[in-house]
DNA sequence: ACTAATTTAGTACTTGGTACTAGAATGTGG
DNA sequence: CCACATTCTAGTACCAAGTACTAAATTAGT
């Protein structure tokens, strides 16, 4: 036996988890078992198959982006208007503050900006080219980050998006994405 | 006719953009037409089919910000020099690429270099105030990223330093930090 | 009336499954 | 060691929602 039983499932579990876009073939072959094994697996934990799976978490989030009005949303959630503008929330958390001081790395701020920039624009393959970005004041645990994000300019495959990140009135972040379609 | 082309096409996007979950099928009945034809309407538009539209939402939401949590450092400092050098490896995992291309998520890149800029520093507590970046060429899965970093300029609360990461020797990412000393 | 554009029909094939049956391999208790 | 149970594998038929392609029918425009 490569694994027990349980260890299989427990594994299988943590791996759908973590990565949702597995399929029963990947799985399958991860654990050096065959597919039915994975499917009965998924019978007894009753863990849907991709494909739903995908479209829960799509409904989720489009659910979320329908409903959203700004002071209710906590977590990570993003209104968009594609190609134009869309808006994020990001509370700060134990994990992204530095331990000593309670302050927030700037990299998550970042992130957060940087995913919407990216997230706004409506194609496919879109990445960053370049970043100016300025840390307006420190961020403490706790606080909640509302991220608007706005198209500047539009040019075939080249956007340039602006972001200001505010805890309520106060702007903590400001940061200019130049990020463009890629061909891949 | 029930309606002219252009008409169906864009009540079509439309339909789309307000309802991803729309089969081929259920849209040519709204329509009065027959599915090969919503399919020939998708060709053109380059509309993917519904399983893609799902994935793709999920993918968005799903990047968002699950990104941000597992890592407390961000890539290994391997060397440091106190005020003055360091360096810090990155080997891109699942964990930091885009599913669907393999490509390294900016932030990632950003939070090494980030980081580094930060430990370099000899203080307490350092903070970045701002930072000027450029994504050189994207970065895929599997791919170990080395940066650089050098102090270029030092005063008494600010230092200015410059990271440049590389793929064996080929620069993939350029950063310019200005971090400062933080009293608190 | 004739040609071009548009629409429909139909076939073969694909992915990622479900549902089900049956046999093989491996354990475990007596 | 045998017997039975658990677990795993294999294989078939089928489904949804497509792609890719060919070909015919319909409609529009002039």
């Amino acid at each position: 036996m490569r694994l027990s039983k349980k260890m299989r499932q427990s594994r299988l579990v943590q791996s759908f988890q973590e990565n949702p876009f597995l399929t029963d073939e990947e799985v399958a072959k991860q654990c050096q078992v065959s597919i039915q094994t994975i499917r009965l697996d998924r019978m007894e934990l009753g863990i849907p198959e991709m494909r739903e799976r995908l479209k829960h978490m799509a409904e989720k989030s489009f659910d979320e982006v329908r409903s959203l009005s700004p002071e209710e949303v906590i977590g990570e959630v993003v209104s968009l208007e594609l190609d134009q503008s869309g808006v994020s929330v990001l509370e700060i958390s134990e994990d992204h503050v530095f331990e000593r001081n309670q302050i927030a790395r700037g990299h998550y701020l970042f992130a957060q900006a940087n995913s919407l920039a990216v997230a706004i624009v409506n194609a496919d393959l879109v990445l960053t080219r370049s970043a100016a970005i300025r840390f307006v004041r420190p961020v403490k645990l706790g606080e909640k980050c509302i991220a608007h994000a706005k198209v500047v300019q539009k040019q075939p495959s080249r956007f340039q998006v602006d972001v200001e990140t505010k805890v309520l009135d106060d702007m903590v972040f400001q940061g200019v994405f130049d990020v463009y379609r890629a061909t891949n």
